[in-house]
DNA sequence: GTAGGGTTAG
């Protein structure tokens, strides 16, 4: 351009961006300089220079600067178009950005627009499953009180991201005032409200909801009752469990797998044999093959009641007749040979697992640490906690409260060693120091220091 | 398009 009379002017300088975009290699960091250049010493970006540049940004998955970009544009009395906020809104929840996404639905709400409806739902959906529920009722409302009507698809969302944090009245209330305001619910918003319900203990308001369901003229199905066992056989009701099995199939709605798993789990537990042959034949009868949660539920039921010798069997059965396997699974075979005292064959699935492809979970580091407590003592699980290799994961305070619980006179030393790992002691953790300082009686030990500490910081569980 | 199942420390 040096041989051009003139200097370069704002469309040579977007021109400059789309083209150096285009090539490929692009360096965010330089783009910005230019623009800031131009900010500062002319020309003066163009609605097309914010365009390009958050464009480009985007192509490259750079939110970060997307973001920056539309704020420099907002900034400089521009209005960006619908079409750019969504894309940029979109990418964001691709990249799971929660945070991004908002800030770009913020800015849309500004200039009046609407995000479309799968977007929004997408949205719904993942604020919730983070557990950013007030975020996503606050979304919910900022577009509900504005007239616009999303359907029961976007609410469902919300009703769950309640019910499953514990807070299935909240959800209650939501639910009839939006109701009062036209949401016509599904079976999946009334499964939300009983399986809240079930999960906080209330059993009895659960059944309600079913009652009240069934009196709006809509039919429980699989899931809904799924639920319902699950929770009585949770609770050791497997009498109450069965009624409800009952009661679907009278209905007319068919158990799948996932209903079955659920009970040979608890039978399991109860080491009702008997009970648990007769489903394992009606599972086969009606033609469903049992899956690595069958298993789970088998083996995991039949170790909880202390029944080890057999759940080896079955999962070494599994193992050479190479079952669909997974970690969970292969947990659960740990778990078997640590309680009987192999921890070298342990460590040797451990790595076996790895070959064949299964990441070892902290769960999977847990089961073994116990085994080393047990087999090894208290010291080498302490040396393990500093060296072991954990792959991707760190010990977490179950690692932490499994050598305290082995050994409590370490905890003088362990709280300090969590607090270095930035671990939040949990009601077991104090619960072990409280014994070990009853057991002391020493009222100067750090540990008390600690724990006064924690109290005062409000960081200690009650 | 939303929803249900298995594995670790007392």
């Amino acid at each position: 351009m040096r041989n051009m009379p003139g200097k370069p002017t704002v469309y040579d300088f977007n021109a400059l961006m789309y083209c150096y975009f285009k090539s490929g290699n692009v360096s965010f960091h330089l783009l910005i300089e230019l623009y800031l250049g131009m900010k500062s010493f002319g020309p003066a970006p163009n609605a097309s220079t914010f365009n390009t540049l958050c464009n480009g940004m985007l192509t490259f998955g750079n939110l970060k600067d997307s973001l920056f970009i539309i704020e420099e544009m907002c900034g400089s009395g521009f209005v960006p178009s619908f079409k750019i906020l969504s894309k940029l809104l979109k990418k964001s929840l691709q990249f799971g950005s929660l945070m991004d996404s908002l800030c770009t639905l913020e800015i849309m709400l500004k200039f009046g627009y609407v995000p479309t409806e799968p977007t929004f739902n997408m949205m719904i959906c993942m604020l919730g499953k983070a557990g950013m529920i007030h975020e996503a009722y606050f979304v919910f409302s900022a577009l509900f009180n504005k007239g616009y009507f999303f359907g029961v698809h976007t609410f469902n969302p919300i009703l769950w991201a309640f019910c499953k944090s514990n807070q299935s009245y909240t959800a209650l209330q939501l639910f009839y005032s939006m109701k009062k305001r036209g949401i016509l619910y599904n079976v999946c918003s009334y499964t939300a409200l009983v399986y809240g319900f079930c999960r906080e203990g209330f059993q009895e308001v659960a059944l309600q909801c079913l009652d009240e369901m069934q009196g709006n003229g809509c039919k429980p199905n699989v899931i809904t009752y799924t639920v319902l066992i699950k929770f009585f056989c949770d609770n050791g009701r497997i009498e109450q469990a069965m009624k409800i099995l009952t009661e679907m199939e009278r209905e007319g709605c068919n158990p799948d797998l996932l209903t079955y798993n659920v009970i040979i789990r608890e039978l399991c537990h109860q080491g009702r044999m008997s009970d648990i042959l007769e489903f394992i034949q009606i599972i086969d009868q009606k033609g469903f093959s049992p899956d690595s949660y069958t298993h789970a539920a088998l083996a995991g039921g039949l170790l909880k009641a202390g029944n080890i010798g057999f759940a080896y069997e079955l999962l070494s059965d599994a193992v050479s007749k190479s079952c669909s396997m997974d970690v969970a699974l292969y947990n659960i075979y740990l778990h078997c040979l640590c309680r009987q005292n192999r921890l070298k064959e342990a460590l040797t699935m451990l790595d076996r697992m790895i070959e064949e492809g299964f990441m070892p979970t902290n769960v999977s580091y847990n089961i073994i640490l116990d085994g080393v407590c047990r087999e090894n003592g208290v010291d080498e699980a302490l040396d393990l906690l500093d060296h072991f290799k954990w792959e991707a994961n760190w010990p977490d305070v179950v690692s932490f409260n499994t050598v305290l619980l082995h050994n409590n006179s370490l905890i003088s030393q362990l709280p300090g060693d969590m607090y270095n790992k930035r671990l939040k002691p949990d009601s077991l953790s104090y619960g072990s120091l409280i014994t070990d300082l009853c057991s002391s009686g020493d009222p100067r030990s750090s540990a008390i220091k600690r724990m006064d500490e924690d109290f005062v910081k409000g960081s200690a569980e009650v």
